[in-house]
DNA sequence: TAGTGGTCTAGACCACTCA
DNA sequence: GAGTGGTCTAGACCACTAT
């Protein structure tokens, strides 16, 4: 384990922090200070309070200097993968099955969360995604149909999902985490009981101001996912 | 909006990845060579493709180069906030009950999750947290009785989570959010039905190697975890 | 206005890894 | 062995903001 100079300077930092040696609201000696104590350059200490600052540790402002976070945010990360390699990662053989592809007018939540105008048509796209052949994620998808490309992708052979990853240039958009009842036509995928607790997972995806996607996956029963902090 | 120069060589690097004038798979120019090309310091472009590559759009190799990432893997980010903060910050009044609290021995579940000795009693609290007087979010936890400062902490009046995001130095932990049918206890507290869908989380948090706390926080039915990627 | 963090440079050396 | 990214330095100037 190699440990740079920013490393053991960030390292030292959080165990002062932690140690309360410097205690929530205080105030931590400027950059220079600590470059002269740690024997290191101030850009040096700057690259390591950056990373503190930004994992919430540290609260930093020109002139008010560097204080220790009152409410340490701890943020966690986790990765928008292709559902294809979440599976493999499980050790699971990945299947994929268009169930449905047309185009129409969406429903008023769809055409609202991606600010369309009322006459706007779009792609509506299902798809299972199978793990060892069973059942593994059920993929509702809406798409706009002007985004680059999409006429020559083919949704039989690869997932939107997949496509979207790799074609589209999003450049941000939300995610939402929830728990959804079975409907009639989800509990028959997944073989489960009508109203079973499902996890579920809705996006919308932006290149820009222009919408790209809003999707749905809706997760077999017992799916967990994991992260760590 | 001010742009440094790193974040512009960042945009132009993002820039040319989307227009696959650097294509997936490419080897891109060394930072010597984009230096020269931007007119700035190897550091700056050096800042610029760090940040790239942790975002996922490259992937950089000593002596191989700096390629554009094959599967653009996307990290979405969320903070581990107080729950009384979240309530807050939906502009409702947060509220807080204790409802039990003993010690005894923990399920093997718990047991195993924080990799403890067989005969190893732990605090076991139940909560309720509150957002205007409704019920919002059940606390189901499992605290290491050894946790330094413990037994000063009044869990009448100040939440554990709260306590232990102020007061506990923790190292790590892994979550896991999935979905959970209602049981007759939980159904009771939300005023739902039995087996409605609610929206869960699963934490572990460590101090080093020291198991500090495993916490089930089950919402309220309806509940929605959001964040922006 | 003055103090502090943010960025940038030119150059250097090191660490990793491909060939 | 050699090419490339990772880090570090000393110094400089800039941007923001508390006072």
């Amino acid at each position: 384990m190699t440990t740079t100079t920013w490393q053991w300077v960030e390292a030292e930092a959080l165990r002062r922090i932690r140690a309360r040696d410097w205690a929530p609201g205080d105030r931590i000696p400027d950059e220079a200070d600590l470059a002269q104590e740690f024997g290191c350059s101030r850009a040096t200490v700057n690259r390591a309070l950056q990373e503190l600052a930004h994992a919430g540790w540290l609260e930093r402002k020109r002139k008010a200097g560097t204080r220790v976070a009152l409410i340490p945010v701890r943020k966690a990360t986790f990765e928008i993968a292709i559902i294809r390699r979440d599976i493999e990662s499980q050790g699971k053989r990945p299947g994929y099955r268009l169930l449905h592809k047309t185009t129409l007018l969406p429903p008023a939540a769809i055409r609202d969360s991606l600010r369309l105008d009322d006459g706007t048509e779009l792609i509506h796209l299902t798809a299972l995604h199978l793990a060892d052949e069973a059942p593994f994620c059920l993929e509702d998808r809406w798409l706009n149909p002007t985004t680059p490309g999409l006429d020559q992708a083919d949704f039989e052979r690869v997932s939107a999902n997949e496509w979207l990853v790799q074609n589209a240039a999003f450049s941000g958009g939300g995610i939402e985490f929830f728990a959804l009842p079975a409907n009639v036509e989800v509990a028959q995928w997944f073989a489960c009981p009508l109203g079973e607790a499902l996890f579920a997972v809705e996006r919308t995806t932006w290149a820009g101001a222009t919408p790209i996607t809003a999707v749905r996956l809706t997760y077999a029963p017992g799916y967990r996912m994991i992260t760590t902090i």
